[in-house]
DNA sequence: TGACAAATAAGAGTAAATCCTAAATAGTAG
DNA sequence: CTACTATTTAGGATTTACTCTTATTTGTCA
């Protein structure tokens, strides 16, 4: 078990930040300043940003930039699997840069989202019928309530 | 294992409409009959109806609903754990009356929403650990790929 | 280096959800 | 039954979270 924090090391971030501009190249989409630099703030944190939270961050050094293209890029990360965006409730969407397995935590007072990463739920399996139905991508474990902060 | 389709007996929903309404009794809120409409309605389906498409059906039945209750009403559902938000990608919310536990995959193509159930899905534990730190409401297994209609 | 297609910025546009008011209505407790 | 208070209705205003349009800029590749 292990609740929240991970943070990521400035080597592994430039280890991804390769990775990414490969994997942009090989769907043959530019590899912008602007890209890079909202790639390399969402896989920075473990908060489960907003559009415009990251938006917010990545004019602190682009200044310039707009909302617009932020989404726009968070879409195109998703498209590509290079971020996903996270299963929630209503509100914003929140995206999530981390490629390890783990699972999410909704608050659903504070909307705060937070990982945790246990086990058994890695490893859940999906069933076979599912299997032979459906080309299943993605599986995680989804908790929602609330949070030692809110309550 | 089931997937998609499922259906409520009027016995059932009957009771569902039974213990709803005394869950609203203990939380001190009135048993109007728009929201016992409202309630039915949402536990009647499993196509998971935004607050509009619920409208619609309420209107059959209520012609004067104003859609500001049905939203209102869906979000008080939600707070008293009689229903709860599916994510809608960006759009519309959409509701579910959680029959009975159950699980959701999504199509990343479509946006389709599909239920199933399976039994370890529905018994899984959450960790010890976890429920010290947190008060946790609902859990459940999400999966996301591609459906059988879009492969 | 230059052409071209892709990507961006800026600003307008949109749809859904929420909030506001005020007046009418209707559960609920005493 | 009555008083109290929650709830509903209606219609407009506001907010949120995108989404589109158009002109401009910029990676990419020959």
């Amino acid at each position: 078990m292990n609740i929240g924090e991970s943070t990521i090391s400035a080597a592994d971030l430039d280890k991804k930040t390769v990775w990414f501009t490969g994997l942009c190249r090989e769907r043959g989409l530019k590899v912008t300043p602007q890209r890079i630099a909202i790639y390399r703030e969402l896989v920075k944190t473990n908060e489960h940003p907003s559009a415009e939270m990251l938006c917010e961050k990545v004019r602190q050094v682009f200044p310039s930039i707009s909302l617009d293209t932020v989404n726009r890029t968070l879409l195109t990360l998703n498209d590509i699997g290079a971020a996903f965006i996270v299963e929630g409730s209503g509100d914003a969407k929140r995206f999530d840069g981390g490629l390890d397995e783990h699972q999410h935590f909704k608050c659903v007072k504070c909307k705060r989202v937070i990982d945790f990463s246990h086990e058994p739920f890695n490893n859940i399996e999906v069933p076979q019928e599912m299997e032979e139905m459906f080309v299943v991508l993605r599986k995680s474990v989804y908790l929602e309530g609330i949070c030692d902060l809110c309550r």
